[in-house]
DNA sequence: AATCAATCTTACGTTAACGTAAAGGTTTGA
DNA sequence: TCAAACCTTTACGTTAACGTAAGATTGATT
C-alpha cells in the first residue's frame, strides 16, 4: 500500500510518516523507479506500536531507541541480554511514575474531601 | 526574599519565575519603586507545587487552570462546588493515566519474560 | 564616589513533533 | 490523452517552555 492509506488506517497523516522514516523509526518495503512509498502491514504495526508508546509519553528518539526490540526477530545472546536491561530500565521508570500518579491521586481525594465537608459546614449559613 | 533567592531556593531559574509570572501562576507579592521583584514563602510553596505538577506532566496551562485550587483560601458556595467539579475531574484523568501506565507496565514484563526465555534456549547453542 | 553583583526589559534562539504551502512528478481511469 | 488524485522534496511556520545575550538600572559595599 502507499503512504497515504497507511496513514489513514493508522490514523496519523504522510508528514508523520515521512517525519518517523527521517527518524529511521520505519521504512518503506520498497521503493523503485516512480520514487513512490509502498509497505506492507508490518509497516502497520510499527506505527502502532509507535503510536502507543507516544500515548504512554515516550518521546520519538525514546522509542526509537527501543522500537527494534519489538520487531528485530533475532539478535545474538549479548543483544538480548541488553534489550532486557534496557526493558528493566523502562520498568523502572514507568513504576516510578506510577507512584507518584498514585500519590497525587490521593492529594486529590484528599482536597476533594475538604473541600465537601467545607461546603457541608457552609451549606447552612 | 529577591527573585534570584526564590529560584535558587525552588532550584529553578529567575528567567522560569518570569516566565510563570506572564502565564499568571505566580506573582511578586510586592514591586515598588525600583522594580525588584519581592516574594515571601508561599511563593516557594507555589513553585514547589508547580514543579510538582509539571513532573506530572500536566502542562504550564493545565497547572494554571488548578494552581488557584490549592492557593485561594475562600470562595463562595457556588466557587466551592466548582472547584469539587474540576478536581473530581482531575481525579479521572489521573485514574487514566495510571491505568495505561499499569497496562503499559504488564507488557513491559511481558517483553522481558520473552527475552529471558528466549535467552534460556539459545544459552546452550 | 566608584564599583560590582543582582535585577530589569526586550528580543532573538532552541528543541520536539509535526503542519502547511509551493512547485512539480506519477498513476489511473474515462 | 488528459485530468483528477496521489505522490515527491524543500522549506518555512507553529507551540511549549524556557535559554541566552544585550544594554540599562538598582542596591550594596568599599
Amino acid at each position: 500500500m502507499q503512504i497515504g492509506q497507511l496513514a489513514k488506517l493508522a490514523q496519523v497523516t504522510p508528514r508523520t510518516i515521512r517525519y518517523y522514516e527521517s527518524l529511521d523509526l520505519l521504512h518503506p518495503s520498497e521503493r523503485e523507479g516512480s520514487g513512490f512509498r509502498y509497505y506492507g502491514q508490518d509497516a502497520l504495526a510499527r506505527l502502532k506500536k509507535i503510536e502507543y508508546l507516544k500515548n504512554l509519553n515516550f518521546s520519538l528518539d525514546e522509542i526509537g531507541s527501543v522500537i527494534e526490540l519489538y520487531f528485530s526477530e533475532s539478535s545474538n545472546y549479548l543483544g538480548k541480554l541488553k534489550i532486557i536491561e534496557i526493558l528493566q530500565a523502562h520498568l523502572k521508570e514507568v513504576d516510578e511514575k506510577i507512584d507518584s500518579l498514585q500519590q497525587f491521586r490521593s492529594e486529590i481525594i484528599l482536597q476533594i474531601a475538604k473541600m465537601q465537608q467545607w461546603v457541608e459546614e457552609t451549606r447552612n449559613s
